[in-house]
DNA sequence: ATGAAAGCGCTAACAA
DNA sequence: TTGTTAGCGCTTTCAT
């Protein structure tokens, strides 16, 4: 693979045009597009000589040129903030990879940004929008409370949503992960292990998110006939908060297990845990959510709710595809299941 | 900000082209190009008044346009391989943040791509070189024996790397950390800590970013006149390799710190630590490499060297900025310094 | 300091 | 089935 480029003189690099094509093949250059994008139009024996002229001369559509005539750049905007250093959710950095090789199949190429003004939400989507340099977003802040996606919805821009919108008046497409069914796959677990008191460490009540994992804990602890009162706590996203949560709960509640919104909070159990002389798995059950990468580096490791990320990209790319030719206008959701993934904290 | 976008009937969204502003503003359209551009060659009053119109009719130069007449792009390519799922190494991901940033102040943009053919170097970067897509690369697999970097400087292709080359007739401007000195930064710090017998963990000799590591460690010892015999060991890199690794040490060689290179052999050290009933910092002192996420959230905290990434992301745009405007042509590299992060795991 | 002409490389629409 | 014409929106060149 991998002709060589033609070098000309001053170092620079020729690359050879659609004409070129066409004069080497002897044919119009009308034909050599149509080779390129509807070869069925073509005689057969007219096809095989523009597709040799083409292999002969390395050649390859000139983005901007095509761009500019389709009004069509195959190109992905994803808004991309500063890395997160406080927290060791690789989430949304899975979900960048998982694009990329999602995008690639459709042949579609992902452009990253980031806004100039993180408090203006359609900074860093208006110039991409107004130059043409994106066909379409993906927007994964939804949990924010989402400006973008009204921005995005009444500039009437394509995009799709990782993530649900938490505003009912929402009206465009996006692909969500069912957390609920995420932390209640983690009780069930835990009660198949034979707990019964069994606590919840979330985030405040203002979380969508938090809210709907939290959500599967208290139902499949009532769907048991267990309560809940008493076992629940809700703090911010940090290993401080997880650590002081677990030792309130522990001296008040006396749970024999945690369930987590996060992976921070569960690291914060499992310190409390530590300090406290607790085996995490044989003594204290944990959970976590998200399947960072240290959940599984953790001695014992550290039983997470894994996002199915791929999956997600795999359905984000496709209704973007629909989307861009038409093919679906109205709003729609997908909703994914996540898996558990059981390790040490969870198994005695 | 955001001013809102012309809807038209069929749904689609028309925007403003270098003509309307023209029109409006009562002067041809190069002089609309050149207040763009140029804006040096308007008289004032002229400026103003072009100015005034492209903000009334939210006016962005479409890009497609523009970078078939200027052929490029303003997009930098980066090659993003899938998620590496055995690892909680995150250089990487920081590293796309980083850039993402780096190239918003010299006005690029980050595109991702990754190859259809993993075994073929050029795979990928190939076809958006021939298609105009991207003005240059990223290269941050050098350590590969980076064939990409081979690929690139044979077909002309402007790139930047993050990795020094390490074979001797590269000849391309590179990014790098020293590796060494983080390592010997880390030595320093655990012979300050009052430790003799300072133990190193790294890699098999074939990786030169691990040899590099591994040099900073010996080199500070022998410094301090310390012998470095029976004290290191290479293997795989894996949280197992380390447990094992740091086992027979402890047996045969008795080390009262591990110096590793990576956060993960670091982390092998540490369930070993544990296993053996002995305390991170207090009895045996660990440091790592990378700084991962889940170094600060260890109970403790691991102590690790850091790159600046983000320094190297801004220092990777600047060189490619030269590049692309030949403002310089030659070979060159700049290493820059990595930082100690010091964290109980080596304090007593 | 401003304008007119030309054309980057491609594809949509139409003609043959 | 293939070719011709036109033009996407911009900037370069040259003229005024």
């Amino acid at each position: 693979m991998g002709r060589e480029l033609h070098r000309v003189q001053d170092g620079a690099t020729s690359l050879p045009t659609l004409a070129d094509v066409a004069a080497m093949a002897g044919v119009s250059r009308q034909t050599v597009s149509n080779a390129l994008n509807n070869p069925s139009l073509l005689r057969a024996d007219t096809l095989e000589r523009v597709r040799a002229a083409i292999a002969h001369l390395g050649y390859t559509p000139n983005r901007a040129a095509r761009n500019l005539r389709t009004k069509s750049s195959r190109l992905i905007g994803l808004r991309l903030t500063p890395f997160a250093e406080d927290t060791a959710n690789a989430t949304i950095d899975r979900f960048v990879h998982a694009l990329v090789q999602a995008t690639r199949a459709a042949d579609y190429h992902v452009l990253l940004f980031d806004g100039n003004d993180p408090a203006d939400p359609s900074s860093g989507y208006d110039d991409l929008v107004r130059s043409t340099a994106v066909d379409a977003f993906v927007v994964t802040d939804t949990f924010k409370g989402s400006p973008q996606a009204a921005y995005l919805e009444d500039g009437g821009v394509p995009f799709v949503a990782f993530g649900r919108p938490w505003t009912p008046a929402a009206l465009h497409p996006w692909v969500d992960v069912d957390g609920a069914a995420g932390t209640s796959a983690a009780t069930a677990h835990l009660l198949a292990q034979g707990h019964t008191r069994i606590a919840w460490i979330g985030w405040r009540k203002d979380s969508p998110i938090g809210e709907d994992r939290r959500a599967g804990w208290s139902r499949t602890m009532h769907g048991h006939g267990l309560p809940t009162t008493g076992l629940a706590s809700r703090v911010e996203d940090c290993v401080a908060s997880g650590v002081e949560a677990a030792g309130v709960l522990l001296d008040e509640a006396r749970p024999t297990a945690f369930v987590c919104a996060s992976d921070t909070l569960a690291t914060g159990v499992l310190h409390q845990l530590h300090a406290r002389g607790l085996r995490p798995g044989r003594d204290v059950a944990v959970t976590g959510f998200d399947d960072a990468p240290f959940a599984q580096l953790l001695p014992g490791g550290l039983t997470s709710v894994r996002q199915p990320v791929e999956e997600v990209a795999v359905q984000v790319v496709d209704r973007l595809g629909k989307l861009l030719t038409h093919r679906e206008v109205f709003a729609s959701g997908t909703l994914l299941e996540p898996t558990l993934v059981v390790r040490g904290s969870s198994e005695r």
